[in-house]
DNA sequence: AGCACCTGCTTGGTATACTTAGCACATCAG
DNA sequence: CTGATGTGCTAAGTATACCAAGCAGGTGCT
């Protein structure tokens, strides 16, 4: 929680909001159709894209569709995803994020798991 | 919003809950132990681990950090990210494809991962 | 002049995400 | 048997995400 990205309360500095409104006017669309069309009310949207609140991941999803944007481009704008997960996609860890990404995997045998592998790469 | 995954008020039907407990009992932490990680009061995260309150994406980010998991895979099971995803997006890597891609690795060294990877599944 | 229909914004309220204080039951040390 | 410390949970309050109603300005049409 305790974020850079984080206000104190209130008010929110996010590049969320003007990404939301770039794409907005690049798709022709007024506040409230695209409001309709994300199912939330064009007050709260026109609040949103001035940054004076912090949408949900609810609403971001269904804005991203109305806008016909992948949610994980909109929740990487919103800087809900730590790592830049746009188009151009890395290879490189490979083995770690499988790791991390296994839900069947305890903590601890995660840990374990990377260390023995740091430890062959290490021998190399 | 009005998603099928949506109830009335009040309650939510949602797995992400039974996912977080399962992990966070894997993990051998306490409630107030993960609440304290991730920033969080723990009757809250009790609640949310129960199915009564549907967590913000911020809040979802910051549990996923605590237990080790990327935070995409955690919006995938909180129904964030449902299928549509990125165009050029790969599938989850597989734990033990990539070790096999994985070029630093000797044949040797490969085979004991798996052998452990294996080994751990079945403690489950 | 009007009226109709856009545009985005403000106001005031409701719903819900989230917190702080504290309860009830367990386990272990003295 | 106490007291200390652990577990998860309830209750009551605060903060904020979100909505419905309505206002002010712009454009066009008759």
């Amino acid at each position: 929680m305790a974020d850079k990205t984080d206000q104190p309360a209130g008010l929110w500095r996010g590049g969320v909001g003007e990404f939301i409104k770039a794409q907005r006017e690049m798709a022709n669309l007024s506040l409230r159709q695209l409001a309709e069309i994300a199912k939330i009310s064009n007050p709260y949207l026109s609040q949103v894209e001035r940054g004076m609140y912090k949408p949900s991941a609810d609403v971001l999803k269904s804005i991203a569709a109305a806008l016909k944007i992948s949610a994980e481009t909109m929740y990487a704008q919103a800087g809900l995803l730590d790592q830049a997960a746009a188009p151009g996609r890395r290879e490189t860890p490979e083995f770690e994020e499988a790791v991390r990404n296994d839900a069947r995997l305890s903590g601890d045998q995660k840990d374990t798991l990377i260390r023995i592998y740091r430890g062959f790469l290490e021998r190399a």
